[in-house]
DNA sequence: CAGTGGTCTAGACCACGGT
DNA sequence: CCGTGGTCTAGACCACTGC
């Protein structure tokens, strides 16, 4: 049989295995929003007779899905859209402790927003035209009202234009479930990179520390669901707060 | 039904889905040396059937071991041991570049070796009792002549005897498969944590800077394929040559 | 209780690798 | 060419969730 395998009407490579296939259509039926984050896409059953395939060619499309983070499964309640945390990632890098000795979600505060016409790293890392603008951010991220982390965050004008009207003390902890609400933008990945850079007088001033002295800095470029990139942002922190475990095969 | 899963005779929790059963009884026979890294293992139908199993359960333990990276497939070959390349991991922290511009393995050199008894964080590491001695090993790695990374190594001397009385001039650049030529011990996975120091003298003059600077310190503790440790490991390197990336979702 | 995902079967045919 | 893993089927029964 060779029947096709879409119920978005989204183009598919037929040479491809059906599961496959059916993995880059629930993609994009994610991508666009059809199943939102949080919500139930319908049963095995459901979906393995709407696309003509077995129950185990299904299973093996969508835990594709679940290795990649993008759905999880609870018996007997269905299969979800996962709603990525990626916001309070940092916490894998720094170990913050509050006064009491748990850990915390810092707070956050925007010290300042402005809409300009972003430098060639930026421009490329999101994908924008020589004309487009962007909306950026300075953020300070404290720990018991002591700062540990200062970003700076550059947003497509395009798709935030809400942001750009926001009083800044209405600015949220986490941004992400923000960006979702206020623009429905969601993100769905984030690529990385650590370097070791050494603080100039303003970072020092904002972390409360000496010039000179190390600091970790993320480079941070976030996508939503479809792989664009919605989001270019630069972290530093102290890096004596540093602390990054990892288990290598 | 319900038939035993185990053709080594290694005791299984009858409880477990027997896909899981499988996955534990086969990383019992790849730790127990029956099946060495780089070997290929029964075919999926020898082994469906001598495990009493559906090519389609047997399928399913080995899809985990492949994830996990124990295992690897090559169609119209057969199902492969996986030799780890643990050793080499620094390339991932560190952008070592030749003058030539691509990148390239460094080079090793061993300083010092002696038989001592291990500090106390070295001795729950690797899970050695109060009078356990370790081999340790000074070593400095080494990228145009140039040091770039200084490592302290312990193994546990009851299991590498024969490094013991090795030429310091015959440890090669990479160790592991030394390792397991020489001691039949066999590194499957590591874990390793990062953080940033601030260069001693001594150090410093290993890596040719400045006391005081700042320089990356990888934590490692080794594994064999049984979850045993086996090697624990200090290494340094100057922080402006640190980079790493991550993908987050 | 009904409905969900979780596990498992006993096959089939295909694509690839090496002879 | 044969043997390998890769894909796929059309079911079955179980364990868990929530009404």
């Amino acid at each position: 049989m060779n029947r096709p395998v879409s119920a978005s009407g989204y183009p598919l490579d037929e040479r491809l295995p059906r599961y496959q296939q059916l993995h880059d259509d629930l993609v994009h039926r994610i991508a666009t929003g059809e199943w939102l984050p949080g919500e139930v896409i319908p049963t095995e059953a459901q979906l393995s007779s709407a696309y003509e395939v077995s129950t185990g060619t299904l299973r093996k499309a969508v835990d594709l899905l679940v290795a990649e983070g993008v759905l999880t499964r609870s018996q007997g309640r269905g299969t979800f859209v996962r709603r990525p945390q990626i916001d309070a990632s940092m916490l894998r890098f720094f170990r913050f402790k509050s006064s009491s000795g748990d850990p915390v979600l810092p707070t956050a505060r925007v010290l300042k927003r402005e809409v300009t016409t972003p430098d060639d790293e930026v421009r490329q890392a999101l994908q924008l035209g020589r004309s487009d603008k962007v909306i950026r951010l300075s953020r300070l991220r404290l720990m018991d009202a002591l700062p540990v982390l200062a970003e700076e965050i550059w947003l497509p004008r395009a798709r935030f234009a809400p942001l750009a009207g926001l009083a800044l003390h209405d600015f949220e902890d986490l941004l992400y479930p923000q960006y979702e609400r206020l623009c429905q933008q969601v993100v769905a990945t984030a690529r990385e990179t650590l370097s070791v850079r050494r603080a100039d007088k303003a970072l020092a001033r904002q972390l409360t520390m000496e010039a000179g002295q190390p600091v970790i800095h993320v480079r941070r470029v976030a996508f939503d669901f479809a792989g664009k990139p919605v989001e270019f942002r630069s972290t530093s922190g102290r890096a004596d707060g540093f602390q990054y475990e990892i288990e290598i095969r």
